[in-house]
Order: C-alpha cells, then structure tokens, then sequence
DNA sequence: ATCCCGAGGG
DNA sequence: CCCTCTGGAT
C-alpha cells in the first residue's frame, strides 16, 4: 500500500509539524501580534482594519483613529462617513467603518461596550469571523479558541504540506489537530512572520529559508540567466 | 463566486 | 501594468 503523499522519508504529519513549529520558535524568538493597541476594543478595531492591508498601514491610521473615537461608545454616537476618512489608506474603508460603527453599537447594547471573551459573542459582531475572534481572543486575553488563519497561514500551511484543505475553516480545523492547544496561537504568529519574511506570496525566498529541509514545496532559486555586466576592470 | 478598496512592490 | 496585504458579507 503505498502513501498518497510525498513522505520523502518525513516522521508523520503531527510529529512534523511540531519541528517546523519548534524551528520556527528559533528563527522569530520575539515574534508577537505586530497590530498596535492599549485596551481590547482598540485590538478588535485594529484587526477588523487588517483585512488585506498590512498591520504597518493600520498601525500607521490607528493612533488618530483612537484620538477621536477612543471607545465604543464614541464610534457608536457617530455615522459611518465621520470614520471613512480615519480608515481609508486600509482599504474596504466603507465597510470597515461601517461595520466598526456597527459592532460598537452592538457591544454598547449587549456588552456594555466591552469587548465579550467568547468566540459566539465575537461571531455575532458585523464584521467579524473566525480570524478576526481568533486574533482577539488570542491575543487581548490569552484565550486559545482556534488557530487564526490569514493569507499567510493558509499560504504557508498548503506550501509546508500540514493541511490538505485549501478553505480556511477546514485549514483550521486540521491545524487544531496537529498542535496542542497552547500552542495555536504562537503557530499562526510564527507562520505570518516567515511568511512575510521568507515565504512570501510572490516570490518565496526557497534559497534562505531554514525550513528547506521539511518543505514539500522547495525550489532552488532559479537561476539568473539574464545576460551578466562584465566589469572593464576583470579585461586583461 | 463576487464584491469591497487603498497603497506599495516588482 | 499586475500582484499582494493578519477578510468578511452577499
């Protein structure tokens, strides 16, 4: 009977996983949630902002952004329109202040504008799902409720082979499996900072990369045939 | 599956 | 120009 995958003489899934997560440790020992914030709300704020934009943009709207509307409370008095022009360079600027003014109108009525520590609570806010919850969950209050699953990790998790499913929800849930809980919240940290540093989208650094040795989908850098410059000064 | 949407890199 | 960035709703 023979293996439907590349085993390349690899231990089985959970067992590398776990490596690659232990050589990740080593190459991001300070890795963190790299988004800027005081108090939960502003974390919830700044990772609905997040969405396909990087958190150095957000980190760049969100210090005026809390000046004007430093709570819940203070989005919820104002329109949607009073807030576009604070989130606009994010992108979705329409939506994301829409839903901002929204969830904030929400947390005021149910959750006397705090933000809740369950993921159902999380869920119900318009404008956020499992990646935004998972990152607040995770991050503002040490909860584990899943593995937050962004454009990186889904990137990184399909090229490291560690999941088969390309969806997120179905990555999710086959990630949960193949680390201990306490540590899916450090795994998704980890997998976005090689993936912004390394295994980028567009054109993976395979050459530097330490997890070469563990990677299903490693390629040698292709070669640069353009023709060379030649020095005058290495001519006899 | 499609739409929302700005900014930076190659 | 095209692609990408810690997605979510319809």
């Amino acid at each position: 009977m023979m293996p439907n995958v590349d085993n390349r003489g690899w231990p089985p899934p959970p067992q590398r996983a776990a490596l690659i997560f232990q050589h990740l440790g080593q190459l991001y020992p300070d890795a963190r949630c790299s988004l800027d914030w005081r108090n939960p709300f502003q974390l919830l704020v700044a990772t609905m902002l997040s969405a396909q934009c990087t958190d150095q943009r957000v980190n760049q709207v969100t210090p005026a952004l809390f000046d004007r509307f430093p709570d819940a409370a203070s989005f919820a008095a104002a329109e949607p329109e009073q807030v576009e022009p604070y989130v606009r360079p994010t992108g979705f600027y329409r939506n994301k202040a829409r839903h901002i003014v929204s969830t904030s109108r929400l947390l005021l009525e149910r959750h006397q504008g705090r933000v809740p520590k369950s993921m159902e609570a999380l869920l119900e806010c318009p404008g956020v799902a499992r990646k935004t919850a998972n990152v607040v969950l995770a991050t503002a209050y040490g909860l584990n409720a899943g593995v937050t699953v962004d454009t990186h990790v889904r990137r990184l998790s399909n090229r490291l082979g560690l999941v088969a499913a390309t969806d997120p929800a179905r990555i999710e849930v086959e990630l949960m499996a193949l680390l201990p809980q306490a540590d899916w919240d450090l795994l998704s940290i980890r997998l976005i900072f090689h993936g912004r540093a390394v295994c980028k989208a567009r054109r993976p650094a395979c050459g530097c990369c330490h997890l070469a040795d563990l990677c299903p989908s490693h390629r040698p850098e292709p070669m640069d045939t353009r023709p060379q410059r030649v020095s005058p000064l290495t001519r006899i």
